[in-house]
DNA sequence: CCGCCGATCTTT
DNA sequence: AAGATCGGCGGG
């Protein structure tokens, strides 16, 4: 099945992450065959953001969330997983979308098997590091463009849209996994859907995945 | 369903 | 020494 997204232009990412965000959810990441949509999201920005890679400055590590907006941030974490993000906010300036869950659309059987051992349709892509194993995504694609076709000899990542509108309004939650700033409610998903991470946190009264109310 | 813990390595 | 995580294991 191809792809019926049209892709985003960077204007859409050359906002502040915390606008970017919750327009994110119901967007389309695609890469290769597969493809799913996003449900659940972060918002990080830069030296204002206590939680966040950039708060210290560039480093190796985070100048991709310096540079240019539309382009993909990937990170190695806990010494065995990748984590991608979109980069947002005008060049100079950092901030990123982490992706952290999506409902699969397409390449399912590809996404299982990226995946160990047999999952429920639901566990496939339901976290940020699940998100990568399951979509292919690595190191490799750290600092490719979201908004452009893929360079030669590399099958890049994209997102689109496909005329789903966002949530209104979107749920929010408090970031997962970190210790500091957490009083800022930056988790943004797609109200009730079973395929977001971490069900039990809730905030703002509404339910974030498939636990019932 | 829930909480704990180990794996494994980069960054501070 | 901690970290934007995951999955297996054990207990309720």
């Amino acid at each position: 099945m191809a792809a019926t997204e049209r892709r985003l232009g960077r204007a859409f990412f050359a906002r502040d992450p915390l606008d970017v965000a919750p327009d994110l959810l119901n967007k389309v990441l695609v890469h290769g065959d597969r493809a799913g949509r996003i449900v659940e999201v972060e918002a990080y920005r830069g030296t204002d953001d206590p939680a966040s890679h950039a708060y210290r400055g560039p480093t190796p590590r985070t100048e991709v969330m310096f540079g240019p907006p539309g382009l993909l941030y990937v990170y190695f974490s806990y010494g065995m997983h990748w984590c991608a993000n979109a980069v947002t906010s005008l060049d100079g300036t950092a901030g990123a979308v982490l992706l952290r869950a999506l409902t699969p659309l397409r390449g399912i059987e590809a996404m299982r098997s990226a995946r160990r051992s047999p999952r429920r349709a639901v566990d496939l892509a339901n976290g940020p590091a699940k998100l990568c194993q399951a979509m292919g995504i690595d190191g490799e694609l750290d600092g490719t463009d979201l908004c452009r076709p893929s360079p030669p000899g590399l099958t890049a990542a994209w997102i689109g849209e496909d005329g789903t509108a966002p949530p209104q309004p979107a749920a929010t939650g408090p970031r997962v996994g970190i210790s500091v700033a957490t009083e800022r409610r930056w988790r943004f998903a797609v109200p009730d859907d079973p395929h977001c991470s971490r069900p039990r946190l809730v905030a703002d009264g509404v339910a974030v995945g498939r636990e019932v109310r």
